[in-house]
DNA sequence: GCGCCAATTGGTGTATACAATCTAGGCAAC
DNA sequence: GTTGCCTAGATTGTATACACCAATTGGCGC
């Protein structure tokens, strides 16, 4: 019931996804989402076990809706799931994270290109007062929140080109960059993020296409090139471990 | 066309052995790959309904692990589920083929151009080998092997760059645009379509970037553009008109 | 004869029960 | 004292049973 995990996850995100089983929305969909936001918003570690039983109890609902909702979330590559061991939240590697962000950066500098020959001021509008909103946050210090309006930026650029199955896809992408941005502790400050961001909104705005499109390749660059590669404790804390096997 | 598409999917169990099901997503993976495969090569249509109780029955297990199965379908995008309603082969609207090649073209002109740039003569060497083995299918007027390695040759473009991310994604798109294709009744012959793959691979080889990038965009805008929009529109016409006899 | 309403029926959505597997703790042997 | 094995607990994987919803069809009224 309604206890930690926070039942009520009607905070819809500027991003809704009417992907997945979007009918079931009731039950399957409550528990994605709410894991998916608890990853995105930085309240669940990577590695935290998510044991069925536990989960069916927190939400009230049986094992089997909690299964199918750790299903999902095993396809979306926010948790892992090990046969016969259970779930848990997923812990991309280094070489994943590189992957992830090298994907980012050839879909979205695209991006960034042909939106600048097709937006239009009032979807300039829409993005300045994104950017509003992301300040805000940030002022606010409102980390939950300010993490997922800044991820968010990209997903609305997705939208504004009127393409959902790249959004959807972009959306993907991004909750995975949040999971890696929280393994490898982001030394990014959300001031230069949010910085950049208005510096591709600018140069959308006099629909310099090239200009765009490097600065959005620079700015997810920027993003990886501050990942700290501290995987080390996960992996060192292993290898102490006595007996056991780590070659394959 | 709507009704052509009878109960006619028990045509291949392709799970003769029910044991060694120790391993959990074997069974359901199984499942998942041989609708994903009969999808592709084109011999399930879209529309058909897939019953969970008969294809429990076809493959030998209950019907928990064919909705599992069909869950994954369903985030794939190749099946539809209808709350209370069942499942059924997707039926991707015009506008959401415009999407997912968009979507491949922005995703494979950059893929194209940054290939240029890394690619070894070992790589050249594999994909001739794929062309070769295009050509053969081609020749044999082997449909299904035909339609499989002119999709495959996409996916094995994105192995090329060392991005398993990117090719899984690819992967997911290429899906959708083999059951789009099917759809549409695409007139793309295989033979244009492979001497365009044999041309992209030529511009790879002389290293030529915005060449490979430009042969991309025109090879996907190509495949988009032979996609006849004939089977709604005709099928909703001949059901709206009264007196007019929709045989079979 | 035609149209509307209700009971039936098939199918999905959820929950629970059972079987297989893995982990952990203790006990015995070296 | 350490190591190996064995048993007990817990957790997952699968199957089955029940409840609900929607579509269909038969009956009834107009």
């Amino acid at each position: 019931m309604a206890t930690t995990a926070a039942p009520r996850l009607k905070a819809r995100p500027a991003i809704p996804r009417p992907s997945r089983a979007a009918q079931t929305g009731s039950t399957t969909q409550q528990i994605v989402d709410a894991v998916t936001a608890a990853v995105i918003e930085r309240r669940l570690m990577p590695g935290t076990r998510l044991a069925e039983q536990s989960m069916a109890e927190i939400f009230g609902v049986s094992r089997t809706i909690v299964r199918q909702a750790l299903n999902q979330l095993s396809r979306d590559r926010l948790v892992t799931l090990e046969p016969a061991r259970g779930a848990s939240v997923a812990t991309p590697s280094a070489e994943e994270a590189r992957q992830v962000f090298e994907t980012r950066a050839m879909l979205e500098s695209e991006l960034a290109r042909r939106l600048s020959q097709t937006i239009t001021p009032a979807q300039i509008a829409q993005l300045r007062q994104h950017l509003e909103e992301e300040r805000v946050a940030i002022a606010r210090t409102d980390v939950p929140v300010r993490t997922r309006l800044l991820a968010d930026f990209h997903v609305v650029l997705a939208r504004l080109l009127g393409n959902e199955v790249l959004a959807e896809l972009l959306g993907d992408l991004l909750s995975r960059s949040s999971l890696i941005s929280l393994m490898y502790q982001s030394s990014m400050s959300a001031e230069q993020s949010q910085a950049e961001h208005v510096a591709i909104v600018d140069a959308l705005e006099q629909r310099d296409a090239e200009a765009a499109s490097r600065l959005m390749g620079q700015h997810i660059a920027s993003v990886e090139r501050n990942l700290q590669p501290l995987s080390a404790p996960v992996d060192l804390a292993a290898v102490l471990r006595p007996g056991l096997q780590l070659a394959s």
